[in-house]
DNA sequence: ACAATCCTTACTAAATTAGTAGGGTATTAG
DNA sequence: CTAATACCCTACTAATTTAGTAAGGATTGT
């Protein structure tokens, strides 16, 4: 389990899609101005998270991402160790001994540790967070001014 | 909140003191040998420990390194803060409007989510995984067979 | 056809991480 | 006192990761 910068790209991009799920596809364009980052980079992390079926790519004009699978289906976890290859535990693994097999007993306990954290991030998924009161207020908001965007590109049906 | 390697050998170095605190001191030269890194490095992690009281130092022959507090008061997230320095989270602040204002609430939400990441972190303590039933086996072999040889060299035994 | 958008590959620059080197300072056993 | 131990500090380097650039395809709605 790792968590930086990448991953935490990744998982506002994420929340981005779920709260605009039933607007169509959120173009990485949209994404990248929003969090500042460049529309390449973007497209690198993508690609790890369609290949991991978190997301669906929709081309064409009016296309663009959207989840893979229902939001309440998608954990945090899922996504970050989508994008962040996960840490090395243990170097002395096998030919060195450690301190004569006594110590070793701090790798058995980062793993638990690593194993609680991600269990934590397994049991939050996208879906929470859109039941945040702030975020559904703010939501509503934006349907009013999107939603006649919404009907000139309509939903588009699931063709896979 | 940042999770790296670094921050990984930070806590189970602490993890390593937490074990042996009752046998005194414990040198770097002992976790660097058992994490395989190099001393230097490790002493920068220190540097930072001992900056936030959480390790104390002991110099002088049979000296080392020891918790700065009872370990049932270090949680893990005190460990990762203080040696992996957090993440900027917004990038659009200010200057950027965040696509009219209405993107900037996954920002939000992921403040929302490194809270409670935190919160979490901050809940599991040292002291905790010393209760591991498997670690408490390990530890007692150790210090019967250790702590004869401890009282004829008090700081820990690096014999080969 | 055309433009919007995803998709892919290759390369580069910047930042961080990890490690080295070498010097110093405090402590204490003998 | 002296020497050994071990912390403390600064500066440098190598490796890795992060972030970005560039350029070109492929697919699809209008």
């Amino acid at each position: 389990m790792k968590l930086s910068t990448k991953g935490r790209y990744a998982v506002t991009a994420m929340m981005d899609l779920a709260i605009h799920d039933r607007d169509g596809p959120v173009t990485l364009a949209d994404i990248s101005n929003c969090q500042g980052i460049s529309l390449s980079y973007l497209e690198q992390l993508f690609a790890k998270l369609r290949q991991t079926g978190l997301v669906e790519g929709v081309r064409g004009p009016g296309g663009g991402y959207r989840l893979g699978k229902p939001a309440n289906q998608i954990s945090v976890a899922d996504i970050v160790v989508a994008v962040d290859e996960s840490i090395d535990s243990t170097r002395c693994k096998g030919n060195l001994d450690c301190n004569k097999g006594e110590r070793c007993l701090t790798h058995h306990l980062w793993n638990d540790l690593s194993n609680r954290l991600y269990d934590f991030l397994d049991g939050i998924s996208l879906s929470e967070f859109i039941k945040d009161p702030e975020v559904r207020k703010i939501s509503r908001r934006m349907d009013s001014t999107a939603s006649r965007i919404a009907n000139m590109f309509p939903p588009v049906s699931k063709a896979s």
